[in-house]
DNA sequence: AATAAATTTAACCAAATGGTTAAAAAACTT
DNA sequence: AAGTTTTTTAACCATTTGGTTAAATTTATT
């Protein structure tokens, strides 16, 4: 039986994306998404054509989720610490929605990088580091923050809010704790992180 | 024709291990080892059997290189922000001798995560926490390092050092740098990761 | 209701893939 | 040198897999 709620190809997509962000380009398979979809192989065929094509619009779909408001909030006009504050709480409520998503893009960007650069180049990637970059040589000048690299801040406040959810797995059984206990983590994650970035970026005026 | 300064069996491995770490396990072909290793697909089954098998193995060294050495640096009995230094160094050290290590990992345990559980055990994950997170309240009680759990130290420890390797190709494509760059890139992070987290760390006595 | 168009299916197909087998070749023993 | 064991290969095999086709069914259109 089939659910008429979601036209037949927004079931597919829901499904091929399940399989995909789980499984991986290689590892899903045609057959199983049709079957999980409730649907015959050759369907999925007459709405998609090709797997390639199919898995080329999934990733369009996440990779953009993966950089969704980001762009924005990193070319707002708020001061810096606040600004930091947002990403690291914006970044990490995307991925408790979406916990299978950074592993998903970074993975199939490693395998096939070229798949990205066309996306990369439609958001203003570059412009948003240009006035990232210029708001924290200011507050360098200003003797607010420590010198650093918009680069390296960058990447630093994404390692930090991406990292956990990419090594999720690891960090359950590792330091012994289930799904809940996971998700207290990250709560607590949401709250310190930024406060952990901004502890490294200010000047310590001990006198 | 056959290179005989390495045996077969080696030979083999070296080329799965290229293999299994770019592709995964459902994007390798053995008979693209076989041919890349310049031998026939049946001697790889001769050595190995199964390709799951022959995974299995490889996963085993590489995840071993994961944490190599780690536990040691941890359970040490040197100062914590020395203790800090090392772990970023030995990470990032490791890491840029072997880039697709974390991502082969990560990966692998989160398609399968049964995998790893028998080899954590083995080390012993469980003693190195209980020390580190005594050595951390210490200097918590001492008044020497804010208040943070071992485990979101930990996290944000490998958060730091990891991370940069896995998005390798996607910092490489937003920041429109090339290899050389990256690897200036992650030279200087080698230096700054460990002063940004012991900077996040210390108390800001201000008077 | 009759017709045309879109959707869905069952049955196939060719290529790829992991794995096997039996024989050949190489290396080792005596 | 003859015999034994180990290594290596060519040729297969069964299954899986992405993809196709032609017919059936459902849904518009007149």
């Amino acid at each position: 039986m089939k659910k008429k709620d979601k036209s037949t190809e927004e079931a597919i997509l829901q499904v091929a994306r399940k399989a995909f962000t789980q499984k991986g380009l290689s590892g899903a398979r045609m057959q199983d998404i049709a079957d999980e979809a409730g649907i015959n192989k050759a369907l999925v065929h007459y709405y998609f054509e090709t797997k390639e094509k199919l898995f080329a619009l999934i990733f369009e779909q996440e990779f953009g989720k993966f950089f969704s408001n980001l762009a924005l909030v990193i070319s707002s006009e708020i001061p810096l610490f606040e600004k930091i504050e947002q990403m690291v709480k914006l970044d990490i409520e995307r991925l408790s929605q979406f916990p299978d998503l950074p592993l998903f893009v970074l993975n199939e960007v490693s395998h096939n990088p070229a798949r990205m650069v066309k996306r990369l180049k439609q958001m203003g990637v570059k412009d948003m580091l240009g006035s990232f970059q210029k708001q924290i040589d200011g507050e360098i000048k200003n003797g607010t923050i420590k010198s650093i690299r918009a680069e390296q801040l960058l990447i630093n406040i994404q390692s930090l809010s991406i990292f956990p959810f990419i090594a999720k797995p690891m960090i359950k059984n590792v330091f012994q704790i289930n799904e809940k206990d996971f998700q207290e983590m990250i709560e607590v994650r949401k709250k310190e992180v930024s406060l952990f970035i901004i502890d490294a970026l200010k000047i310590n005026d001990k006198i």
